[in-house]
DNA sequence: CTGTACTGC
DNA sequence: GCAGTACAG
């Protein structure tokens, strides 16, 4: 081909190439940006930022789109993991399982995923797949290995597992309800990984919602193991998983409103049934 | 739903 | 590492 006639065609033909190209990445980009950030429109029914966020033991908060979290180095996990759940965000979208990455805005390194492997133990999430799963940004965001902790296979796929079902069927019953998860994070557990994991030996959960402008609150601390008794065996008082975690929960709210919602689980208005 | 493992590229 | 598939609780 002469140099005229590649000028003449080559060129041309570049320049469109070129044009589709940038044509490709504008739809790209418009598109994620049309993807909601919570639900468009929608007010959160809580202050998931900054009032209702558990103090940190460890200075190192992270504030993700779909979830917030405090990250302890020496267990290479989250002591933490706060989120809203809404109603609308329930929904089933089949997203294909991604890999986990190593969450880069933990300053600290998070651990990799490798920690994991034939460690003989899950790479269980805080903030579940299931409840993010309203865009595939939210989803993916669960994958990241700050929102994971080392779980028996027998306890995720069971009794936490029931637990987690029942929190969307909470925040579908009762118009979204705050959560706050995490494994109680203690100097002599077991590690895995050539990063060290820490293996908690128990997990909580605590739900809080305001219905009709009353809080209510409900907590859970798991032994790390099967069970097959009923989810209210496990109910226990927000104080006593401060006094484990060391953790301040609530601790911006009225100090009245906080030591009464703390001081025992309100049974009555968590449907366990 | 919660996950793991294996095959093949 | 990724995709597809199979399998377990």
């Amino acid at each position: 081909m002469s140099k005229v006639s590649m000028r003449k065609f080559l060129y041309p033909l570049l320049l469109v190439l070129v044009t589709i190209g940038l044509l490709y990445v504008e739809k790209y980009v418009d598109h994620k940006q049309n993807e909601p950030n919570l639900i468009e429109g929608e007010k959160p029914k809580f202050d998931t930022k900054t009032e209702l966020l558990p103090t940190s033991t460890t200075g190192s908060i992270i504030h993700h789109n779909y979830y917030s979290l405090s990250y302890a180095e020496d267990h290479e996990q989250a002591e933490w993991v706060a989120y809203e759940l809404n109603k609308e965000q329930l929904v089933n979208n089949d997203f294909k399982r991604p890999y986990f990455e190593i969450d880069l805005a933990v300053p600290t390194g998070a651990a990799h995923w490798r920690n994991y492997k034939k460690s003989g133990y899950d790479r269980g999430h805080l903030c579940p797949a299931a409840d993010r799963e309203f865009s595939r940004e939210a989803y993916e965001e669960t994958f990241l290995t700050s929102n994971i902790s080392p779980q028996l296979n027998a306890f995720n796929a069971g009794i936490w597992n029931r637990l987690e079902q029942k929190v969307r069927y909470w925040a579908k019953s009762y118009d979204g309800v705050y959560v706050i998860t995490g494994g109680v994070l203690e100097n002599d557990l077991e590690q895995i990984g050539t990063e060290g994991v820490s293996v908690p030996r128990e997990f909580y959960k605590i739900l809080y919602d305001v219905r009709n402008g009353e809080h209510t609150a409900i907590a859970f601390l798991f032994p790390h193991q099967a069970s097959n008794e009923g989810l209210y065996t496990f109910v226990t008082s927000i104080d006593h998983i401060e006094r484990r975690t060391g953790i301040d929960f609530f601790s911006t709210l009225p100090d009245t409103i906080e030591n009464e919602l703390e001081k025992s689980s309100d049974l009555k208005k968590w449907s366990l049934k």
